[in-house]
DNA sequence: ACTCTGAATGTTCACGTTAACCTAAACCCA
DNA sequence: TGGGTTTAGGTTAACGTGAACATTCAGAGT
């Protein structure tokens, strides 16, 4: 019966306006001094917090409120992901919401948000269209994979992928497998980008092919390959968490890293640097991404109407101790 | 001009109420085959969405959104919580609003959420009021400090962590130190289980107390301690991260995990049973404690009086090879 | 004294939805 | 054929807020 802007009102004796001159600042100086602090007092009297949906229904698109899609918030890389964008935004005073997996992407669009950013590597024309929604919130994806439909920004692995092929053959590798899942994605640049330095080199390819992004699902399928081609010497992973469960199976299997077997993951995740055998990576400049998104929707909610922004962030090879042999 | 109900009511001819009575089923059987057919027809032309603001202020407190605080989102820990409770959310038919570090505590009481459930080791009364707000949300806090506010799951390390020093003293292990931070939180019942198992062999307690909670800042302060006071032969951890520093470190010093130190960690990250060397560690029953605190907060929406809730989860010691010697 | 100005505050409406109540026609049974 | 009941809707109000416009009143200017 209190917390609202009427409560408010009838306890100080004034209109509901009054009180929410005095909260918004707005009309300066509109309201007397005296009036001001009865109304302060009150507020704080009775712990006041305004109707965020109330608001949203009277002024659609000014909310402050942003949401944040990431595929899997349980992956410790989403939940960087979605850890900075929080920051990013409170630092210029929006608000987060954010959602992983487990909820339907298209409620997003029945939230009060200004605007929406996607980290979702399933984000394509059919998937981005609804989560969009018909109507206005502005919307920014991020992937691996290119998007021309909406403003995107681009993390090309390719290059850097190469970039690990062409590194371990300079090391002496001769057998070097891709480890990672191309069924779905065949654009993926990772893929590219390890097939690119495969051509370079004159290698043959080879693909371990992944169900799951969990080091139990690379221990046994690997451990199946290895038994029926024997094992690489080289191994360029589609993420970090892959490459350290190839490791700790290599090492099972008696091999050494990097002296039988040189392994390179992909994400840049932290705590690899400090893993037994400190892991090459290629490195997402994860950060950069964020920021990026952030520019990119905070334009779009400034000017709808604006051009389509496109920008592409490429990952760069770290070499560490798992890819460099001392010979 | 159209993704509403007014929009579409006036699209098919008939009132809003047919059209909100088609889409909610509600009053049965009152719209007839036919007007429904074409209601529907209409919905699915225009794209249309509830709009959630408009149906948080009619009918407050039903619908069917709750929000989940974590203490960092950037955590893997507090990640996977946070997907976790996403999921079983969503299995009861409710939507999740995930909050972070960066968020102000204090604005997700103005959502029109049913509930809200809190992972945030630094609620206590100060701080858990405010989050509760004066009104209605329900809520429910999940720590390892206890609280006897309001409806809450304890999750209790102390039993384990006397386990954990007992475990190491039987393994040979005379200098068992804890790793971790006790400053803020004296009662942590990680430090208290280890102080009892510590009493219970009659060994000094040693502390090596960390600033924050990454591998970095444990190899600086480990290395410093070491100078000092020499090496401990067993290492109980504050969690898995700062194990798994603390074995780097003290492989690069020349010893050998576990015949020379062992080492245990906590909170049961999956990852480190992959570990080069399989880690020991205090399970956090992750899952339990995020059913658990789901299912006080239902009851709680459910019931707004009912009895304040309680409940204890006790974390266990899962010994690996980090913390086994073979004699 | 009489308008004019502007500061301080009030009134009304709209946002999109649901709940509660209301109505008109059709049907039903004696 | 007249009363009631059911079917298939419609009308209105309310939720809490902010925008736009309206009002009041004191003092300034002439």
């Amino acid at each position: 019966m209190a917390a609202t802007l009427q409560g408010i009102a009838k306890k100080v004796g004034v209109s509901h306006m009054t009180v929410s001159r005095v909260l918004n600042n707005k009309d300066d100086g509109r309201v007397s001094a005296s009036t001001r602090a009865r109304v302060l007092e009150a507020v704080r009297e009775v712990g006041y917090r305004p109707n965020r949906a109330a608001q949203a229904l009277v002024r659609s698109g000014k909310t402050k409120t942003v949401a944040v899609w990431v595929r899997d918030l349980s992956q410790p890389y989403f939940g960087r992901i979605a850890g900075y964008l929080e920051s990013i935004c409170a630092d210029d005073g929006y608000e987060t919401i954010i959602r992983g997996r487990a909820a339907d992407r298209s409620t997003l669009a029945e939230w009060p948000v200004d605007g929406i950013i996607a980290f979702d590597s399933e984000v394509d024309d059919k998937l981005g269209r609804p989560v969009y929604g018909i109507e206005d919130p502005a919307f920014v994806s991020a992937d691996v994979y290119v998007n021309r439909d909406y403003d995107h920004v681009y993390l090309d692995l390719a290059p850097a992928s190469r970039d690990a092929v062409l590194h371990l053959a300079q090391q002496g590798c001769t057998r070097i497998a891709h480890v990672g899942s191309t069924q779905k994605f065949k654009d993926d640049s990772r893929w590219q980008g390890y097939l690119a330095g495969i051509k370079a080199t004159g290698f043959q390819p080879e693909l371990i092919p992944l169900n799951g992004d969990s080091r139990k699902d690379v221990i046994e399928t690997a451990t199946k390959y290895f038994q029926q081609v024997g094992i690489p010497d080289g191994f360029v992973c589609r993420n970090d968490e892959i490459a350290l469960g190839l490791t700790h199976l290599l090492r099972k299997l008696g091999k050494r890293v990097p002296d039988d077997a040189c392994v390179i993951g992909c994400d840049g995740t932290p705590e690899i640097e400090f893993a037994d055998v400190p892991m090459s990576t290629i490195d997402s400049p994860i950060f950069e991404l964020c920021r990026t998104s952030w520019q990119f929707l905070k334009k779009r909610m400034m000017e709808p109407e604006c051009d389509l922004q496109s920008h592409t962030i490429t990952a760069r090879l770290v070499t560490r101790e798992s890819s460099l042999r001392k010979s």
